[in-house]
DNA sequence: ACTCTTCACTGGACCGGTTAAGGGAGTGCG
DNA sequence: CGCACTCCCTTAACCGGTCCAGTGAAGAGT
């Protein structure tokens, strides 16, 4: 990439103009005492003329802040595109960021490796001020690599896997939870569920919470599919637990996101299965997709455009120098709809 | 956002460990010749024994590239989260941007004025080293922007919209005209279309050949909607053109993306019709999610990742002086599934 | 032996801001 | 009248790189 043309106006030229010093400039776009009324509103109508903004680069080269914010995502980009979680999400950390007239640089990676080198030169660089770190995994070689530079971060997840990070996370265990005594409530003896990645680690905890539900409930059958969250993955899990005799199929199935339980339902709808009466189907998320299917799906909901500005605010408080710790945000609540049903036997 | 405590490591401190100057330094690292290979080696070594990595900001500052990508996004953050079109779009923006190890940065707007204040900020800032403009409207602002500041962009958009922007496109009026062409060879005579936003420039486009192709067919009924993209919207114009009496509805609808024709699907469903016998559906962009119904949704489909890729590649060419232009991209090819078929009359 | 190139590298100005230290004018007070 | 104290504003040193003119030494040519 070389430079430009455009004849670039700078604090020089501003300066000149409102016949002050750059000191002064700065210290009026600042906001900083020291200028009179008078010269303060000179140096603006000078700025305002001229069409001159600071330059975030060289305010950040100077030493002062850094208004950008990283975030790497580290799935495959076919399933991203459709996994509304995400730009929900983006959606929300950027409503705070923009508040604070700061932006995302968001990068998609291929694998861990790729996202600490990433992350690293990004901090090294002093492209950011700070980072949003999601998808964490056990052993998560992020949460060294913060320790060892020192960059604010919030981690997205539970405490046990984010090590001493500033995390902001959602009771994943809990709400796996209530979903399995809603469904054993309903009177269904035979649950499934349709997880997520294998390898994150919210989808080891909701695993272990699930297992742990259905054995205090005694349930008389209880599955777990592990998927990549396509909706492909998803049409393959439901159709390969629902394939066997109806005695020993399951009669409610959990799905780990919208997009594998839509994915589930027109399964159940090829294979002449009727939903809710012949399977409940409870869905993850809750987003928009959820209302328009037939019957809509039942969903453990929560407000991830909420979720994501949260986790901005606690970024900002690190920046900061605010305190870290760990922020719990609302454990998702059922949603009942037309997916879920007591079974017809 | 206030500094970090970390203490940084410069290029003068390399420079100090290898025993050369930061000039030295500077041309190891951009590759540059008059250096001996001993010395390259020497320099290398210290700056990996040191974990250094140059400042991005401090060579930008210093007036060479500037290694990131802006993308402002105007729509309402509802919306996006489950545009599949979006993300895609930004993943196959991504993966040219990766090879050249740059990073996107990505902000989402209220309005068109805050998109230009955002992108002249940007630029201004020096923040970007340019930027891929989308949702082109009538008369659009941003022309004039980007010859005002004399910013290198690629504009997705076509030609009659984007003015004597860098472009790339897709044929939008050959897509409509040929899904139009389609039902009617099935036998449909009375076609609506559930279109994006009005003032979107490439909605007036498939607006007026959806019109044009309609006349050209002399079709008995052709009615067009416009709505916010959203599924919600969808459902509700389905629901109103399918309530009028089954001689005056229309056999056939055709969307302008993927979410709304999954909630005309249930639409159909909810009203007791049966698709594609008492109405068939045309989806567009054919997302992962075409694939996860019942029945699966015809689409007219484009490589959507393929599409982003190329943008990217064009602005690269485009920030290195390259040569602009008009980039036409393959025009979406019908993708018949279980959605469509002749109507029942 | 002398000049001319070439090669490898250095020194320092510069990018566009921030910031601490400093200076001059005006005012209050003894 | 002199002194201290504000209040405003300027000066200049950075921040961490890039880039170019320049230097010194080795090798080539005559």
């Amino acid at each position: 990439m070389t430079a430009t043309p455009t004849p670039r106006v700078t604090i020089k030229d501003v300066a000149a103009r409102a016949g002050v010093s750059k000191g002064a400039v700065s210290l009026a776009f600042n906001h900083k005492p020291g200028l009179s009324e008078a010269t303060r509103d000179r140096i603006f109508l000078a700025a305002r003329e001229l069409g001159w903004s600071p330059s975030l680069t060289a305010r950040t080269l100077a030493g002062s802040r850094v208004d950008v914010v990283g975030l790497a995502v580290c799935r495959p980009a076919r399933v991203l595109g459709l996994e509304p979680w995400y730009m929900e999400f983006v959606s929300g950390v950027e409503s705070v960021l923009a508040e604070h007239s700061s932006s995302l640089l968001l990068r998609l990676v291929r694998n861990m490796d790729e996202e600490v080198g990433v992350q690293e030169a990004w901090w090294r660089g002093r492209q950011i001020g700070g980072s949003i770190l999601v998808d964490f995994r056990a052993d998560d070689p992020r949460v060294a690599m913060t320790e060892r530079l020192g960059m604010p971060v919030v981690a997205v997840g539970h405490p046990s896997l984010t090590g001493g990070l500033t995390s902001v996370w959602t009771d994943d265990a809990t709400a796996v939870t209530e979903a399995v005594r809603y469904l054993a409530a309903l009177g269904h003896r035979r649950i499934a569920r349709v997880g997520g990645a294998a390898d994150l680690g919210h989808t080891s905890i909701r695993t272990a919470a699930f297992d742990e539900a259905a054995g205090a409930l005694a349930l008389a059958g209880a599955w777990q599919v592990a998927t990549d969250f396509s909706g492909d993955a998803g049409a393959r899990a439901t159709r390969s637990l629902l394939t066997a005799a109806p005695a020993d199929r399951p009669t409610a199935i959990v799905y780990d996101n919208d997009i594998m339980a839509v994915a589930g339902l027109s399964v159940a709808a090829e294979m002449g299965l009727r939903v809710p009466e012949d399977v409940s189907l409870l869905a993850w998320d809750d987003s928009q997709l959820c209302r328009l299917t037939h019957p809509t799906l039942s969903a453990m909901s929560h407000d991830v455009h909420g979720f994501g500005a949260e986790v901005a605010r606690t970024l900002f408080s690190v920046i900061t120098g605010g305190e870290g710790g760990s922020h719990p945000v609302p454990t998702p609540v059922l949603t009942p709809r037309g997916s879920t049903a007591p079974p017809k036997v």
